[in-house]
DNA sequence: CAGACTCTCATTGCATGCAATTTCGAAATG
DNA sequence: CATTTCGAAATTGCATGCAATGAGAGTCTG
């Protein structure tokens, strides 16, 4: 996370570091219009630092600027969360498609081999530990981080980094949802042969295959995603929750602005 | 172009399209580093709200943050510009695919029919004006804003508007640009074919055939692109010329980030 | 003569004060 | 009783002043 281009400890990057916290954590709720003395107040930081972050934020999609001036806590119906899966599902789908189109030297696809490698001890456990999934998970944010610069596309690098803004489109966002599910080896063992059917895939160079395995690698995300939905508890434990619009129609697809 | 949410005639607002007027047209040139007191004083507006609209313009992508602070003019190689274009071609292939998918109403395609019907003229004109290509051109924009309205996501919304940030990638960029072209024709009898084949494949629901069809149509301009790094008189009616690395080896693959 | 150190200047980043706009509340009128 | 209009307070947006960090040039020493 944190695609911000450079951290310099100044206290415009502590003011957007803080807030992303509070936004987060749900302690400035969703809906809520965020008053800027009171909270440059709070993260201990002056307003001019603060404005810029605040912008930052409203560029990432957290916020959102308000006609008449000021920011509100911007929220995420199910919908809106199903299209951001959606969306990395079709830009990692067009990474791991120019992976495999422009991959020089097989050699290259030694970090992705490895990061698939560091995942199978997770799979191959019988019954495994929280420490097992954590593992996972970085191993995992490796495997598509790698992916992405075999892409070897800023341009395709900048639209990631945006999408993945949003905390629940984040690749591993619901690993640890599915921590406590019965359904859990499952899905992980379905991850995992993604995994080693995208790396195959980019090795013989077959694009198309590539993107769609991608693609539906994520579509395990928005499965989980339906899952999570239904049971409070296990919403709880989604990063970003706090930002989804609860007890609404979940079927209301209309909000295009 | 011009995504941002609500134009409220500030003083920010104001930096921000002088600012990035100055970039487009070159005035403030690829590589430089911009100086805040000039820049202020040039633009007419504080540093205060000068500063706000130099963190715009870097999300947007055409200012990039040095780590020591400040920003300097990005610039683009060809293969960054064919990657924005690609980039754009897979999100409006997106958006095709969810308007199929989506489509309630096979009313609702009233407004595409009617962006398609207005290109018409121009393509069946034996020899078209400047005129005629300025009213395609706007037809045409209009054709992709109606195409993303039928997607009904606010998320590719977003992902979209961050990708046409970039003016070189907007879906009219090239077109201008082929006026000039004895090819002209044909390539305009293309696009026209192809957005017809769009409109038909969102009707009939064929979600796979619509998201290729839009592909290949961004495809050209990606040729159009191809054709104008070639003809320097050519490139230079391409609308952010200026941002475009020249006299470089066009092959060089190797900037990512 | 080359390299490194220091001093100075410019530029960015931050804080505070002020003005303008908006919003909330209350009162008055239809 | 609802609606509209006017007013006051709060909040945002902007400008300026100051401090701190980084760059560059000049000089001194090895």
């Amino acid at each position: 996370m944190s695609g911000d281009a450079s951290a310099r400890p100044g206290q415009q990057m502590k003011a957007v570091l803080r807030l992303r916290e509070l936004l987060l954590s749900g302690e400035v709720g969703p809906g809520e219009r965020v008053a800027e003395i009171p909270l440059a107040a709070r993260l201990g930081v002056s307003r001019t630092p603060l404005r810029l972050a605040l912008s930052t934020l409203a560029h990432e999609g957290l916020l959102e600027m308000l006609p008449g001036g000021g920011f509100v806590v911007r929220d995420f119906d199910p919908a809106d969360i199903a299209d951001a899966i959606e969306l990395r599902g079709v830009l990692e789908g067009t990474a791991a498609r120019l992976a495999a189109e422009r991959l020089g030297d097989p050699a290259d696809l030694a970090p992705l081999r490895a990061a698939v490698a560091a995942m199978e001890p997770l799979v191959r456990t019988a019954t495994p530990g929280l420490a097992d999934f954590e593992r996972y998970v970085v191993a995992n944010e490796i495997f598509h981080a790698r992916l992405l610069d075999l892409a070897d596309s800023p341009m395709l690098r900048r639209a990631m980094a945006q999408a993945m803004a949003l905390p629940f489109a984040s690749p591993s966002s619901f690993v640890l949802a599915q921590a406590d599910l019965p359904e859990s080896r499952e899905i992980l063992v379905l991850a995992q042969a993604q995994h080693r059917a995208i790396l195959e895939a980019i090795e013989a160079r077959e694009g198309t295959r590539a993107e769609a395995l991608a693609r539906e690698h994520a579509r395990l995300a928005k499965q989980n995603l339906k899952l999570a939905l239904g049971d409070a508890a296990l919403l709880a434990t989604v990063p970003g929750n706090a930002l989804i619009r609860r007890g609404q129609s979940q079927g209301a697809r209309k909000i295009a602005s």
